[in-house]
DNA sequence: TCTTTTTCTTGCCCGATATCAATGGATAGG
DNA sequence: CCTATCCATTGATATCGGGCAAGAAAAAGA
């Protein structure tokens, strides 16, 4: 149940075996199943996801009805809606599984805790959020200035495909911008180039 | 010469009188005239940079030669290449003064030997990419599946005018992914509309 | 102040992508 | 196994924004 976690926080930190098991009793173990919402738009994010299996995709709809996909999560990755949960205000987005998951849980009150008594749990997050942050720079200056077939090649070289082959099409245009249409054309084209 | 690094930190956590002080050591001031570079593509990026006083740019040269700006920076914000300056690769970006400004710098080694003895600062430093990324995350959010119109309009809400009116239009321009002709387009629709 | 350089604006045309619509496949659930 | 729904594909057309060029305006530097 914590194999992944336990990866991710060493791959970072050092905990000694005293601080792992104190960490483990903060989580709170859930499943979805596909389709499952984890958060929807106008609730609370009041806690923070680790990925333990599964797939989740977050996205908002927009004032036309247009989905727009903020972020995917696969197994040994945390997701949320990072500013509804620190503000305590509603969130924008909506956070669906897109398989069967297991995640591990964790609210403010024990996430503080947890910070407060293990230092490392503290840097692992200033970590994670340092090489979230660099992902998302490289992510904006993909998007910026760029066709819709260079986007699509750059996030084919990026992305394992492990998790890329798990991702519905018409959710990876939105992730690009693009219109599923324009995706499968941009598809196409790729594929007649490799002959 | 520290009043804005004092702020920015004091915003986010509390500090021992002894310990800023302990803090303060650890920097380096450096002036940046304008059009100066602070980093230039291909050079590594070895110190983080605070910016007491001044407005820099962040932005790559692509393949086609066209600027695309990453990110702005002004008094009281961070500025670096934090990819480069944490994996000691050559940096993609060059990081320039739009104003005479004032800058206090730390490299790696002073960094981490400050988060060691002061732990306040990584908690600092913790916030302080929470925030980037939440930032970001809207950024993305606003790139994509908007028109230029939108980019814009969502841009002034969310930049405080004095920051906003300090940057060139045509660096707008390639911060929001459109270019200078376009954006001074948009611009005088607006304008019109609002009569 | 005057000159030079940089930045912004405007018009025209073109191309990439959106939009609309129709069809065929795949998938899930009964 | 069958049916309903969702998803991917393809074609036809419309639209937004890009690229180019010329000139105006503004700002920097002397």
């Amino acid at each position: 149940m914590f194999e992944q976690l336990y990866k991710s926080i060493h791959a970072h930190v050092t905990l000694t075996p005293e601080e792992w098991e104190f960490c483990k009793t903060k989580f709170i173990p859930k499943r979805l199943r596909r389709r499952q919402y984890l958060l929807q738009q106008g609730d609370v994010c009041r806690k923070l996801a680790f990925i333990e299996k599964g797939a989740l995709v977050a996205y908002t709809i927009d004032d036309k009805g247009t989905q727009k996909v903020i972020q995917f999560g696969f197994e040994g990755w945390w997701i949320a809606d990072l500013y509804s949960f620190l503000t305590n205000e509603p969130s924008a987005l909506n956070i669906e599984a897109l398989e069967d998951s297991e995640l591990l849980l964790i609210d403010k009150v024990e996430h503080e805790e947890l910070m407060e008594q293990v230092h490392a749990i503290g840097n692992y997050h200033r970590i994670l959020f340092q090489n979230a942050f660099i992902a998302l720079q490289r992510r904006v200056g993909n998007t910026i200035g760029t066709t819709a077939g260079e986007k699509y090649n750059t996030l084919v070289e990026e992305f394992p495909a492990s998790f890329f082959n798990r991702i519905p099409q018409h959710l990876i245009a939105s992730y690009l911008g693009v219109t599923p249409e324009t995706l499968s054309r941009v598809r196409n084209q790729r594929a007649s180039q490799r002959d």
